[in-house]
Parts: structure tokens; C-alpha cells; sequence
DNA sequence: TGCCGATTATGACAGCGGTCATGATAATGG
DNA sequence: CCATTATCATGACCGCTGTCATAATCGGCA
């Protein structure tokens, strides 16, 4: 039901889904809504978007596994990747349920936001640990989880307003390489 | 009128705006708003995103005119200031209308998001062009426009979800020196 | 002044939104 | 088997939205 939220949020917006198309996307009944949610729309929609803080930080953990040579640049090309293949296979439909809910509720209800924040940071919290893990000084880690993340962020929305991926594969290829160069020196198993 | 639209579709976005609303903010009368737009909504957000997209191509013209040594990085870094300075004296209330009508209409209204890809596209031109001027190869500009887009609506979206301008500057430090990195060595008057 | 188009004012309408109240049904445990 | 809780169903309410229809008002021009 969650998930339901989150998906109809990514693709509507928070304003413009209704609890009711909530409820049948999930083959729920109507009443279970307010059984569960007894705080309304705004919990559903708060959790939501802890639901998808969880699920972009579990990504980076799968991002990682599937890495042979795990660099900053190939994580984010992976990243970008899982975008640029749901644009090319479903349409540009979709797009971050946390954006939608920043944009739609950031200003009129506080706990959202909060809960928006939240998710931004627990989706930056594994993307810096993994970048230090890869050799990056643990200061510069945090700078370099808020550039990508924010990159991503900014690509994902133009690529659904120009209907196109090149905005994603664009900022790929120019973030990749200079992520890669804050690699320290001597750390790691690089061939070098 | 087309100026308070925008102004209320990037604090609470497009759906939960109303025109009631922006006639009100606008100081206009209702009965105007069927009159100058007789295609209703869909017409005002429009124009509301068209004049985003000329206000933030002309702000690049701006912001050159006021770089003494103008450089990639340094045009980034006023791009962001002029984000951090509005979030420090009037709150985190504001985002950026065309990231809201693509938020709110990509999937649902084809001409607004034909709108905002518009938007973006007339707010990336000038960048390029100064790009170039600046000794930034003419291939390479396009996509560091690209980049400095996104990076930027990215930052602002966390910005406002965190409450924070932190994401600003950071992206603001991380991407200016690669930005600069990027000018062709023995172009323009570098003292070098 | 009298007229006519441009503008504004006002109200109605139909639809949808979230929320609540109430009642029915199912499941659980004594 | 009963009772008590959890879950679901349904309909009603109120507020708001975009849109339209209609009428009033204004501005210039003959």
C-alpha cells in the first residue's frame, strides 16, 4: 500500500493522487486506509517517503555487490543506470517520489519535509560510507554524496520534462571521471 | 498575473495552486483571468513555466555582466548564490517553478511539460554560449551545461527538503573546480 | 450623448478531495 | 459458542477546484 503511494507520488504528484486511487492501485480496500493510516494522507505520504529513502539506500548496497572494480564513477554510472533503463523500458512516467513530495508539501507540511530530509540523508549516508570504503577522505565523502545525489536528482528531472536520457548519460559521463579522481593515492587495490 | 503564478506554483506546486489563488496574489480580478487566458489553466501554468525559463536565461546574462573574471566555475557559483541568498533571508518556501510543473504535469499534460523542456532548454543555451566564450570546448559545453543544470536543481530540491543551503555550497565548491578544469589551456586572456 | 467592444463581477455548477460516522463482516481467543 | 477485537464497506459531508454563463461596468469613438 506503501509502495502504491510511493508509485502513484513518483508519477502524479502528492497533490493530485487521491487516497481512493491509493486504495485500487493496491487492490485495497478503502477502509483498511483508514485503519492503517488513522494520521490521513499525511502519514501515508511521510511513509512513503521513508519507503523510498529505504529503497535508494538499499540500491546502493546492491549497486555495490554487483561493481568488479568498485569506483566512484561506476557507482554512480549505476546509479544512473537504473533511470536511464526505466525511462528507455516504461516511458518517462516516473520520476523521485521524495522530489514530488519536496516540491508538492516541503513548504505547507513540516512533517513531510522532515520526512523528505530524512530520506535524502539516508539515501547519502551509504553512498558516503561506500565512497570512503573506495578510498575517498571521509570529508570529501559527504561533498561528493550531495554533488551525486543532487546531480541525479536535477538529470531525473530533466530527462522527464525533455523526454529523453540524455540528461542522465549526459551528467554520467561528465560526473564519473572527476568522482573517480578523489580517489585517494595509494589506497585501495588499484592496479596503478 | 503570469509572475504571481509562478510564484505560488513553486512553493506549493502546480496542482495545489489555485487560479482563485493567483488572481488574488496578483491583485487581479477573477473575471480577468478567463479573459487573457481563455485556454484556463493549462495556458497560465504555461506561460507561468515559459517565463521561468526566459527569467533564468536572462539571470546568466546578468550574472556574467557581473563576474570580473569570468570562469565556468565562477558563473556556477553565482547560479547557486543566488539561490542561498534567497533561502537565507526568505526561508526555504521556494523552489523552482519548472521542477514543480514537471513534478505536477510531465505525465499528465503534454503541453506543460513540452513547456518545461522548453524552460530548460532556453535556460541551457545561454550557459553553453558562455561556455564556449570562456574557452570551454564547443562539444563539451553543451554537457556541462547539462551538469550545472541538474546539479543545481538537484541542490535546490535537497535544499529545501533539508532546510538547509548546505547542499548549495557544496555542490557550488565541489563542481566549480572542475567546471574551471574544463577551459582549453591557451584560450582567452589567462594569465597562466 | 449613445453605442460598442473590452474588461470585470458574480454566481452557479459539476466534480473530486479528504475525512468522518456508522454498520457489516471476519478473525481471534476465552 | 460467545464476545471482543480487527478489518472492511459504504455513504454522507463539507470544502475546494476549474469552468462556464450571465450580467454589469468601463473606455473610447462617432
Amino acid at each position: 500500500m506503501v509502495f502504491s503511494a510511493a508509485q502513484l507520488i513518483r508519477r502524479d504528484g502528492v497533490t493530485a493522487t487521491g487516497l481512493r486511487e491509493v486504495a485500487a492501485h493496491a487492490g485495497a480496500p478503502r477502509g483498511s486506509l483508514q485503519h492503517y493510516f488513522p494520521g490521513g494522507k499525511e502519514q501515508l505520504v511521510n511513509e512513503a517517503v521513508e519507503w523510498a529513502g529505504r529503497y535508494a539506500a538499499g540500491r546502493i548496497d546492491r549497486f555495490m555487490a554487483q561493481l568488479s572494480r568498485p569506483t566512484p564513477g561506476g557507482l554512480f554510472a549505476a546509479m544512473v543506470r537504473q533511470w536511464t533503463d526505466e525511462y528507455r523500458s516504461a516511458g518517462f512516467a516516473g520520476g523521485c517520489p521524495v522530489a514530488a513530495a519536496t516540491v508538492d508539501c516541503a513548504e505547507s507540511v513540516a512533517s513531510t519535509q522532515a520526512a523528505a530530509a530524512a530520506a535524502f540523508a539516508s539515501w547519502r549516508r551509504p553512498i558516503a560510507r561506500e565512497l570512503t570504503a573506495m578510498g575517498v577522505p571521509s570529508r570529501k565523502a559527504g561533498a561528493l554524496a550531495i554533488l551525486m545525489v543532487s546531480a541525479l536528482e536535477g538529470a531525473i528531472l530533466m530527462a522527464k520534462a525533455e523526454q529523453s536520457v540524455r540528461p542522465l548519460t549526459t551528467v554520467a559521463r561528465e560526473l564519473g571521471p572527476y568522482l573517480d579522481s578523489c580517489v585517494e593515492a595509494g589506497s585501495g587495490e588499484e592496479v596503478l
